[in-house]
This record gives structure tokens, sequence and C-alpha cells, in this order.
DNA sequence: ACTTTTATTTAGATTTACCTAAACTTTATT
DNA sequence: AATAAAGTTTAGGTAAATCTAAATAAAAGT
């Protein structure tokens, strides 16, 4: 596997994201805006990218990794999901304030320091915002039906992982007492704006928005 | 305490270290055989971290930290050392891996991160060469009277640091025994080649040269 | 089918961090 | 003091990663 610049693995990374939220092929814009960046930015990008035999790429066509791709990226998140373990287990960073430093810490390229930080944490399995972690041959576990709250059916919830990484959402969620392991209760779901009504053991209901209960992802118990 | 790029940081760090090695001013030559690198990409930057402040240069004249270059300088070697410690007490790194990875995690810049990795390693004060750490506010103890073997007249001493962290001279001391703490006795000064012949405890003597001896920092027991 | 809107690409610049080769200073040697 | 050698800077260029503005293609509306 050849050597990423720092840029070419942000890019991977976000084309394996929007690849697994549903996209057939990726396109310009969305990459551009997943990166911060312009759509011109992204289309040069993607030649360098198409020459690498990262992705398959044609003019109009829209973005797909190859196989050799989605190694890198599987390498990348990895080393990210990792991080973000040792910063919350080791160093008692809360959940929101562990992606922005991972998204640095992960773009230092050993593996011997990634396996041997794997061993350090116990190997672990799920990240700080309940994503599963590939292991050193880039196995992730099942791509895990993640059901977000908007769309349960059950009346008793886990919440399991949480979607947007965002400091925004997250600070949220803490203020509601909402995290990985919480156990909810569904009140009520009002039709009007798809808000719904929720309940944690000993505390009062509270109400969520249908942005967040998007971002909630659970399962029954 | 504006941003710097990784490259910038690099500079920094080499000037500091220069200094540190007794060159009053320090030379473009040095510093781009420091940094490995042309003297003429030397003068570019030299000009442009001048412009910042964080040095004081004038054509010809060599190179001079400012003040706030010397704080830039002791921030970042603060995390470099700190880095190499978690690898080696956490990650049971040996000495001679640490330096190159902890020349990429040193480019991580949060001040959170290194204080919580400096509790968590129990606020070490050397770093795994013997080196002294920076504390939060830049204090680096003191500039820590480091005799060289081929300079000590004491029999007996032990090893309080390495001035050299290749992986080749690290791992010629593995070979012989010698790491931090490690008390050697000094059985014979040869004058012709300035070879040191040395006896660590149980076994058996054997002969330095002293462009090693040079580089081990020793003092009297 | 034609037109408007949206998405994407190209053309041409910019910034950072390098480089080589040539010019210029400083220092050392006759 | 004059010349040679060594060290340093300038001039001009390259590659990566970005940008804006203009051109072109695809999609959506009528
Ligand atoms: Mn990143
Ligand atoms: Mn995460
Ligand atoms: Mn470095
Ligand atoms: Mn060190």
């Amino acid at each position: 596997m050849m050597n990423l610049s720092i840029a070419e693995e942000n890019y991977i990374k976000s084309i394996y994201k929007l690849e697994e939220e549903g996209q057939e092929a990726v396109t310009t814009n969305a990459l551009a805006n997943e990166l911060d960046t312009k759509p011109a930015s992204v289309t040069d990008m993607a030649k360098k990218l198409k020459e690498k035999q990262l992705i398959s790429y044609e003019k109009y066509q829209g973005i797909n990794l190859t196989s050799e791709g989605k190694k890198a990226a599987l390498s990348i998140i990895r080393r990210h999901r990792l991080w973000e373990c040792f910063l919350v287990d080791k160093l008692s960073f809360s959940w929101e304030e562990v992606h922005e430093l991972a998204e640095e810490l992960e773009h230092v390229r050993s593996e011997k320091l990634i396996n041997r930080l794997s061993d350090f944490l116990g190997n672990p399995q799920i990240d700080p915002h309940g994503d599963p972690i590939p292991d050193a041959l880039g196995k992730m576990g099942k791509p895990r039906v993640q059901t977000p709250l908007h769309k349960a059916k059950a009346k008793r919830l886990e919440v399991v992982a949480v979607s947007d990484k965002s400091t925004a959402l997250l600070e949220f969620l803490n203020a509601k007492g909402i995290r990985l392991g919480t156990q909810l209760d569904v009140i009520e779901r009002y039709e009007f704006d798809n808000s719904i009504e929720l309940k944690i053991r000993n505390q009062p209901a509270f109400t969520i928005s249908e942005q967040v209960s998007k971002n909630i992802m659970v399962k029954p118990i």
C-alpha cells in the first residue's frame, strides 16, 4: 500500500463515509460539503486518487472506492477510532471532545503503533460513539443494523451509537443524560413535527426534535 | 501564540537543539544539515520565521530564537518527549523506536491533550533517552550538567542520558547492555584512538569507540 | 422539446515548502 | 592584500493542495 498524504487520507475517509451512508456514487458536491472544501478542489483530487487507483471515477459520474481504496479507508478508520478510545478510556476526555483530536492522530501511520495501542486498550470493538473498530486485517464486524430513533418501533430502547459526532449534538445529549447504553422509554411521538417525548428511568420526561432523533441509533430491549 | 505549520515546528525545534549544543548563532548550513534539507530552503524559511518574530535573523549573520521562539520550541519538545514516554512506558516500545514516531505525534497541538497525557504518565521528568521534559509552563528543570563519557574523570559512572537518538547508536547500546541507569566501570582509556574499555557488573569487559563514548552522558557514583 | 437550474469541470492563480544553479559575502590561505 | 575556498543568498522553478470565475454538462421544469 502506497503512502498517502494527509489530504488524500481525509478524502478517502470521507468517500468511505458517504458510500456507507448509501450514496451509490459519491458526488463532487457531497464530498466538497463533507470536507468543507470547494467542488473544483474535489475534481482535482479525484483525478489524483484515480491515478493512484484508490477510486474509480469518470467525469460527471461520481466517485467510488476501489478495493484498494476501501482497504486504505478501513485502516484510517481503525486508527481514528482507536485513538478516540484511548482519549476517552485513558485520558478521560468526553465523547464530544475526541473527534477533532482523532482527526489529527489518525494520520500517524504506523502499523506497530496502532496494533500496540489496540492491545493496550484491550482490543476494543466499538469506539466512544458506538462505531465498530476494524481489526488489524481491515475486518469490521457486521455492518451493524442501525435503527435511528425516529424510525424505531419498540417503546423501550437502548442507545447503541450516535451518527453525528459534532460537539453540538454530543453536548446536547450530555445535557439530556443520553449516552451509549442509556435506556429510553418512548412516551409519545408527535406527528406534527416528528418530535419524540422520552423518559430516562428516574428523570422527568423531555422532548427531542426529529433532527436529534435521526442521529441516535437504538436497539429494542 | 500563533499557529505553526509542521515544517515551521521542525525548524524551531532544530534551531533550539543547535543553540543548546553551543552554537552562538545557528548557521544556515548547520540547520540544513540537521533538517536534511538544502541551505537555500533554510534561507527561505528563515525569512518567514523572522516575519513571525520567532527568530532573529540578519543576512549572513545566522539565526537565534527570540523568547517567543524559545517558548514555542519548549512546547514542541514537551510534546515530543511525553509521547516518547507514552510509547515506552505504556506501549512497551524500546528506546530506539520512539524518536521517529514522536517526531510525528509531537505535531498534534492540544494543550489539553498533552497535559492529560502528562498526568496519565505520572508527570515524568525525563524521557526514555534521559532528556528533561519541560513542564506545562515551559520550564525545563536545570540545564542538566551532562558529562559525556569520553570526558568523564571518575572510574565508576552511571549512564544518565544519550545525546544521539539514532536507531543505529541505540541498538548498539542495547547490544552492549547499556541503558539509562546502567553502572559502568572504566577499565582503560586508550590514548591512540580514544577508545574506552568498559565493564558492566557481571559481564565481560568490552571496548567502545570515541564516537560512541561522546554520546553517552554519565555522572559519577 | 426547450429552457432554466444545478452540478461539475476547466482555466488560471495562490501559498507553502521544497529544489538547482548562479551570484554574492565572508573567511581562510597564500 | 590578493586570491581561493567555503558559506549564504537570490533567481527561477516544481509539486501539492487549495481557490475563484468561466465554461460545459446533466437534471429538472414547463
Ligand atoms: Mn483527519
Ligand atoms: Mn468516533
Ligand atoms: Mn517533527
Ligand atoms: Mn528523546
